[in-house]
DNA sequence: GTAGGTAGTGATTGGCCACTAACTTTGATC
DNA sequence: GATCAAAGTTAGTGGCCAATCACTACCTAC
């Protein structure tokens, strides 16, 4: 029951994640979020400063976690093979959709965040994006039209799973099954 | 100042489509909306049954807005003309960031909506994406592979407008300039 | 066993927000 | 110039929510 703070805070993070990949920043409370931990909510106001530092912890763990699975699946591998093994690496990620709506609200948070004045978020983000971009590159053989292509692709299966389309009935969805231009 | 109710329902979506694109539907209050029309909030409820249905109603206009957009700019145009027409034409619309917002918040409302219980609400989404996919799908000429390709880069544009990267920055964008896989 | 630090709670507050009800203004028609 | 419907307002309600404060329970070291 008892965990140190650091235990806690992980919880929290784990929580949050989930919470808000559902409801959104404004759409979930604070209490929603203590409840799925098991905690008081005003306990979180302990182990984090405010709520839009516990989001920005649950969207910095989202983007930590998604290249990590890109790395690893790509490791090693180059050109159509590494391409390959990303797909089908992303295109299991993806399957799960509450993970896959954290991503969203991310973007969707940056407009917002920006509106409000808080510039330094959306540069941030701007530059995980183009970090991943490079990699991506670079693992399927340098080449800008594959790694835009491979990228539109994973953009296209995000809207579908967003939108709840079930596996079978993504007639259109050529992302693992691609071969490519040439 | 005085209006017929058919034209305030048209301003209050107008108003709406941009508010919810800036906060996304929690984050924006009917106060937000009935102040950008310039009308008292109570008022809202009186051309809509509740705040949820302001939403449909601006999600809705959106998607008929851009079939609209795909649709005059490949009038009279076939297969791969057709195409590189609605690339363009795409490609500007969405050059207005604000408006690419609405969609976005669209997308993700849907997964919140559904886990709110409102189970409608995503199916409707759903029709009108298949509905869009399939009208471009006849138009490009009746490929699934090239209709599936174009909504690809579709996606991938939305993305990186929503992430803030200015026209010039996209070095990976070849929405416009592609030529296709043939 | 007690002193002190860390984990955790209950009660509360001030503010916002969707929505309602009851009322007023406006303008077209006779 | 009275009437009636449609356009629009003011005032209010009940509920939620982030954040604060003052407090309690537990553990460890001496």
């Amino acid at each position: 029951m008892r965990m140190s703070a650091e235990e806690r805070r992980e919880s929290v993070i784990r929580a949050a994640m989930i919470e808000f990949a559902r409801s959104g920043y404004r759409g979930t409370s604070t209490e929603t979020i203590a409840r799925r931990v098991g905690v008081s909510q005003p306990y979180l106001f302990r182990l984090f400063p405010s709520k839009q530092a516990i989001f920005a912890a649950a969207a910095e763990r989202c983007i930590e976690e998604t290249w990590k699975v890109f790395d690893e699946a790509s490791a090693g591998l180059t050109g159509e093979e590494a391409r390959v093994a990303m797909s089908r690496a992303y295109a299991g990620l993806v399957e799960d959709r509450e993970r896959l709506m954290m991503q969203m609200q991310l973007y969707v948070s940056v407009f917002a965040a920006e509106m409000a004045g808080e510039g330094d978020i959306g540069e941030a983000a701007r530059k995980l994006w183009r970090e991943l971009f490079e990699r991506v590159r670079i693992r399927v053989g340098g080449d800008v039209k594959d790694a835009t292509q491979f990228m539109a692709y994973g953009m296209l299966v995000n809207t579908l799973v967003a939108l709840g389309y079930p596996r079978e009935d993504r007639m259109w969805d050529g992302f693992d099954q691609h071969d490519g231009c040439e």
